[in-house]
DNA sequence: CCCTAAATGGTAGCGGCTCTCATCTGGCGA
DNA sequence: TCGCCAGATGAGAGCCGCTACCATTTAGGG
């Protein structure tokens, strides 16, 4: 049998790790709490959850952390229009990758997937002139407790 | 030969008084600015231009407008992950409707539009559970001159 | 014209995020 | 194994987009 597929955590501890980053405490519990998620967090939700699980680390460390790995593209962040940020794992292809439905009324937020728009939306990058790094799609409206 | 449809600008000034607004000056000013842009436009440039232009409105003003005309469906509040949100007059479909290209290196936007991508969120809309009201793309990347 | 409720705009305040700097530490070299 | 030090961390000040507040102005029906 193939031997298993890094985790998203490893693979991304191990990747700094190869470009000479030290993964010191802070980093390392801000990259495990977000491997454990299934959607997208704040940094305040982050906060909040490390503390609570007897792991606290500084709210200026966690938005450094966010920051390094939205530029080297481990996370993706999001922006669903409340004017908090929020961020998950990157996966750019394959099981995980979703965006996100966004409640207007009670501004809950919920993942979906969907091949047909990932395809309509790799041929619309090829057209576009940039280097297409990355896309979100966000559908709004009033979920089924609102509406 | 039928009509000149109504302009976006009459058509939102119009629907406003219908339903008991007054339109005063500020209103006026910031629906008309809209009606001249071809893509979004921040508080801030929106703030400028109409100084710039010998019709200075408030900022509290303009954050007012823009908060009632987004809640009324005529104006799309659009986040391109910079901190600042973005605001351009709504079409749901048709000619104008269409989506944005970032760079993340300069910050520059630009607009795209592409049926096929419609029509595959018109395909998702249905299955999600939610009323949805719009939907936003956003492609993120480095433009031409920054590649 | 007048009256009144709606609209406006200056400004204080809020909150998310960033910057600064003193302190700490991962991990390499001796 | 141990000391070194560049990179990492965290407390707190500061920045900035946005909102709240309230005194003043004004749209527009009567
Ligand atoms: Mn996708
Ligand atoms: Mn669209
Ligand atoms: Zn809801
Ligand atoms: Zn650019």
């Amino acid at each position: 049998m193939a031997a298993a597929a890094p985790s998203w955590v490893d693979l991304t501890l191990q990747s700094l790790r190869g470009e000479g980053f030290r993964n010191g405490g802070a980093r390392r519990a801000v990259v495990d709490l977000l491997g454990r998620q299934e959607c997208c967090l704040t940094a305040q939700e982050m906060f909040d959850r490390l503390r609570d699980e007897g792991n606290p680390v500084g709210i200026a460390s966690i938005y450094r952390v966010l920051e390094l790995l939205s530029e080297k593209g481990f996370v993706q962040r999001i922006e669903v229009g409340s004017g908090v940020a929020r961020y998950e794992p990157a996966h750019h292809a394959g099981e995980h990758h979703h965006h996100h439905l966004v409640c207007d009324r009670c501004g809950k937020v919920e993942a979906f997937a969907d091949e047909e728009l990932e395809a309509a939306i790799h041929n619309v990058e090829g057209r576009t002139g940039y280097r297409v790094a990355g896309h979100d799609v966000v559908l709004r409206g009033a979920c089924g407790d609102c509406r």
